[in-house]
DNA sequence: TTTTAAATGCAACTAGGTTGCATTTACATT
DNA sequence: AATGTAAATGCAACCTAGTTGCATTTAAAA
């Protein structure tokens, strides 16, 4: 069955299996681009009201399904798979020609020293530039 | 004379000095952390319009005079100083208990190496955890 | 002093996202 | 299968940050 694996993840998560996320998470996992709220309302076959659709968005965020990015394009992204713990975040691509997001996995360590006093839990890094396809 | 400085920068960047302008210049030049709009709306004596106020703000980031940062809170905030070349892109460090954004100047080198086929042009990093003063 | 391009103020607008509330639905219980 | 109920949905109204069009004012060059 086709659905079966994002069904069995929703069950997991103890989120109920909703027309509307079976259809959204279905298509967080065959999109390898992080995807916007406009992405994906176009995506989604059986539209959902835009508050739905964000708060399932939150929804997903929470349980780790999915992590938000942000590209500082002032529109949130969103991509498959749980935000990664602090020492093993991964760096966001932003394409300056197409837009598209892309995780950039297991790139060089994200270190920082830190004046004495100042403490890190997170770094985030985005990469702007041109893609493989531009 | 105490604008000094400050009026000289704007003539220097060919901007007009109005009354806005060198008191929003010399707020910049006396603060050492970032700001936001409120933060300078508020700071502002002689209050401008919004429009007004923003506006400048795009001018003195198009001449150099203060760079934009984005911290992830959905509010832009503007730091006084031009805005890194590539190769000396310094990291922001926010504040996750005061909100206090704080320009990382001289901090461990921002390289990644991307995948074959991408280009990068510019690399911004934003740490979060907690300040010295928190 | 006059001229004029640029700066300002105002009001209206936009985009992205959130909230309150009535209705509907998933799904556990009987 | 019928029922109860908490959670999910849809709708409309709202919010915040920022932008835009246009009439008025002002810096500063002539």
């Amino acid at each position: 069955m086709k659905n079966e694996n994002g069904v069995q993840l929703l069950e997991q998560k103890g989120l109920k299996k909703t027309k509307i996320r079976v259809a959204l998470l279905q298509h967080f996992m065959t999109m390898e681009h992080a995807q916007s709220y406009n992405d994906l309302q176009s995506a989604l076959v059986s539209e959902a009201d835009k508050s739905t659709l964000y708060r399932n968005l939150t929804s997903f965020e929470q349980v780790g399904i999915i992590h938000r990015i942000n590209d500082h394009s002032g529109v949130a992204k969103y991509a498959f798979g749980e935000s990664p713990m602090r020492g093993n975040e991964h760096a966001h691509f932003v394409c300056e020609c197409c837009e598209t997001v892309y995780c950039m996995d297991g790139l060089a360590p994200l270190q920082f020293e830190v004046p004495k006093g100042f403490k890190t839990n997170k770094v985030q890094t985005i990469i702007k530039g041109i893609c493989a396809h531009c």
